[in-house]
DNA sequence: TCGGAATATACACAGAAATGCAGGTACCGT
DNA sequence: ACGGTACCTGCATTTCTGTGTATATTCCGA
């Protein structure tokens, strides 16, 4: 694990917040809920997401044309720590989009994302 | 307090390693002592404890020709956290430093610096 | 197999950041 | 006032990073 890598990862505005809510909303979220979520465009959160998952923060998980997104489980102790400081301290940082998460997270059905993106209005 | 600047602050070797001697040494450290432990040139340190400052990480105090930098006391607790984390954690990642730094040190009289860079051999 | 939905990516470009060099500033002792 | 030491910074260059547009890929259902 590179830690400078990892440091210099989190020094990014959109990377911070989908970290973000991938730790406030303890679930896996697909593509279309955190473009909603974070109002960007969807290349922009793939792109992030590929540098996150390329320094080891995040997984993704195939469910039929969805993907979703988690944290990676047992990274290390320093990386977990990171994330904890993360947790503790963003969630007052960024509170509309902790809110829109959990908006957006009442519309799925059976724990999945049903729908697509731009839809999240109403 | 712009944490996503302080995240891009950190993300960086010598900036990472220059807040690791500072905070594994407990005491403020001149530039000429960094220069030694971290053995890179010395405008190289000061470029990134600029950095640093800008960021709100360290302060300068000056002590003659000398100018010592110490970790800021009390930003805020997301920082410190951050700060604990890297504390923790970062000690056995630059083992090196920590090595260099205890011989660096002891050869302080009076606890200041007596001596220039580049001379820390033997 | 064909269309549509969800996601990823190649390319081009602009701005940011790191680096080396050289020279400059601030302070001290004499 | 002057020389030496510790430290800082302007400049030019290179490399890295983020972004937008457009297109490609993967999967599903009919």
């Amino acid at each position: 694990m590179d830690f400078i890598r990892v440091f210099k990862t989190l020094g990014d505005e959109t990377r911070l917040r989908i970290v973000n809510i991938l730790l406030q909303g303890k679930t896996p979220l697909c593509v279309c809920e955190m473009t909603d979520v974070l109002e960007l465009p969807q290349y922009h959160i793939s792109r992030h997401l590929m540098i996150l998952k390329t320094s080891g923060l995040v997984e993704p998980e195939r469910d039929g044309t969805w993907i979703y997104y988690h944290i990676s489980p047992e990274t290390n102790d320093c990386v977990n720590d990171l994330l904890g400081v993360i947790q503790k301290h963003f969630k007052k940082r960024f509170p509309d989009d902790v809110k829109r998460l959990k908006k957006r997270l009442s519309k799925r059905e059976k724990g999945k994302c049903v729908i697509g993106f731009a839809q999240n209005d109403g």
